[in-house]
DNA sequence: TTGTATGCGTTATCAG
DNA sequence: CTGATAACGCATACAA
């Protein structure tokens, strides 16, 4: 009756092989439930396996199964709700279909991803879903593959690596927000993102993260199509935290020309750049409209109510492990690339402006 | 000049040693540079590994040595901010001190927490930190300790288990709060918590959520102070999703005597809440004051700023690693139980009320 | 300093 | 159906 502190020394097959009176590889059979076992000495084992509190060793499992039943999943910012629900995705969908997962959080640096990525192929993770923080720095990427295990990039994708990619189709979203707000009259749209570039500016679109590269996209696209030009002075990246977003804004605006309507990157960014307006006194949208890329849980909560692309985070990231999945298990999903949906959602943030004829 | 897609077997420490002309058990000094080995055997095993592309295999590392760097995190809801940011502490902390994170959301199901506690001992974790869904299934965190691995509480505590525990003093913060509410002429003052029960109102504060049982401790002692007796039908639970709360905030604002305060547990309710009111026509701060706990990011954007109960969530997160990995390098803290400060912050939602005498 | 032999806990192979 | 025995890849006591 003594509290069984059986610390130590664990118990091992080889234990309970011996307790039920058979050989270890009759009691791993039975234990492991492969290869054929009579059933009386699988009551046996099972019985003295219980008794004995029993655990297997997944470890051990592991080394010569080949397979740890684990995924690595790399993302840039867990506190970003973009990353955090896709995540909630992925581990539900993990979870379902037996795996565990190693998180890796890199802020974004591709030093820290290189790394993660290293050790997770040395932990001998089954497959990898990765956000890659830069479409340039590829050769870790490249080892996973070499590796033979399965890759999939979440949001982002990477040119010239035969791997799948699970993401929103978000330049069609991003054109349409954008003709909406053409539609009110807005000429002068800006665009701002949290991203680092050379310089702080527009430069070529030759970004290292192809989604915000693709929301670019989109609103030129937009924009072209009434024949306004790419408007270098209204596209701004490094608006990372409040301090930055506070120097975009306020630069932005005291333009000689500022924009009307301003499209925000993501939650994160919705966030400082709503917070730098009030404090300048702008408002939303009668000074100023916005659209804000992700609907967020508060998106619908602010004053006035933001309006914004939403995306089926979620279910992006339920895809992204379900694609992942089918790889381990040796099957080739037909489609390399899969693009779900995104949509404007209508609220309040957008206010009408008056065509002024130039 | 093929591209050297070596599949299959891997390049291992034997592959390296011959390559380099010595043993495996130099080779594996080197490797894992330990024990003593001539520089001159190092150099020409550390160029044979780097040609041949070697990676350790970390699994069987660990088989041996008996350490996986490895610590599981169990939480209820990645999607809440609060674990969210917490995560993120204990990632960055833990990646400081090498350790990886095998993380599972339970999404508050004990079940689940059962399994994944279990999986994770059976992969070896070094250590736990779990934020345990309730405290009166306890089992399987008693077989943690039994494992002889260290354990560690976020967020919450769990009677009669010698455990470790980090989260926030939140009773204090909660009666400064109730406070606040109190001196400026609040005497009805509703607790709104997603959290489930037998039934839905406070039934004796046998809660399972030691975090969600200290505010309610917090409020109640503010009360008193002013001998206000505890108020049953303004305490309730199960405001779990919008719908949930909706019914849960009609209902209170339809009492005879309904509350002129209103105290959300945390964001997720704070967003529900306020979605409701929104609703109802029921306006912040006139109709009725509201106060949350945590501070979190858009809690100063809405209309108006909130007011709120401020936690250092990130701060805990990396105290909890901290500890966990103290415990884990055998060293024993001598605080078995980490308390940060929670303060208040004023902002906007609390309004005056006519202190009718009745 | 280096090499030999053995162990870690399983699964897998192949006789019996 | 069952039981020896050999992997799996690395670390480590001990001997040389």
């Amino acid at each position: 009756m003594v509290a069984s502190s059986q610390r130590r020394r664990e118990v091992t097959v080889a234990d309970v092989a011996r307790e039920a009176g058979v050989a270890k590889a009759t009691a791993s059979r039975a234990l492991g439930n492969y290869g054929a076992v009579s059933d009386d000495a699988r009551d046996r084992i099972l019985a003295a396996a219980e008794a004995l509190g029993y655990r297997p060793n997944e470890l051990a499992r592991s080394m010569n199964t080949g397979k740890s039943k684990t995924v690595g999943v790399v993302v840039g910012d867990i506190e970003n709700g973009y990353f955090a629900l896709a995540l909630r995705g992925i581990s539900d969908a993990a979870k379902r279909a037996g795996y565990d997962i190693i998180l890796v959080n890199t802020s974004e640096d591709v030093d820290a991803e290189v790394d993660a990525v290293r050790l997770l192929l040395d932990k001998r993770v089954d497959g990898m879903i990765v956000a890659p923080a830069s479409a340039y720095r590829v050769d870790h990427l490249r080892d996973v593959f070499d590796s033979g295990r399965p890759l999939v990039f979440l949001d982002r994708q990477v040119e010239g690596l035969p791997a799948f990619s699970v993401g929103v189709d978000i330049a069609p979203a991003a054109r349409a927000a954008t003709a909406a707000l053409i539609h009110d009259g807005h000429r002068r749209i800006a665009f701002v993102s949290a991203l680092g570039t050379d310089g702080d500016r527009y430069s070529g679109l030759p970004l290292g993260v192809s989604s915000v590269a693709d929301r670019l996209v989109g609103i030129l696209e937009g924009l072209e199509e009434i024949g306004i030009p790419a408007t270098p002075d209204l596209i701004r990246y490094g608006a990372d935290g409040l301090e930055k977003t506070r120097a975009v804004i306020a630069d932005l605006m005291a333009l000689s020309d500022p924009p009307t309507a301003i499209l925000m990157s993501d939650s994160l960014v919705a966030l400082n750049v709503l917070l730098a307006l009030r404090e300048l006194g702008i408002q939303v949208p009668k000074d100023v409209s916005v659209v804000a890329f992700d609907d967020f849980d508060w998106a619908a909560l602010t004053n006035p109510p933001l309006t914004v692309v939403a995306q089926p985070i979620y279910e992006v990231g339920v895809a992204a492990a379900d694609v992942l999945i089918r790889l381990m298990r040796g099957q080739t999903p037909e489609e390399t690339t899969v693009r779900l949906p995104a949509s404007l959602v209508r609220r309040d943030s957008i206010g009408r402006v008056a065509v002024a004829g130039r």
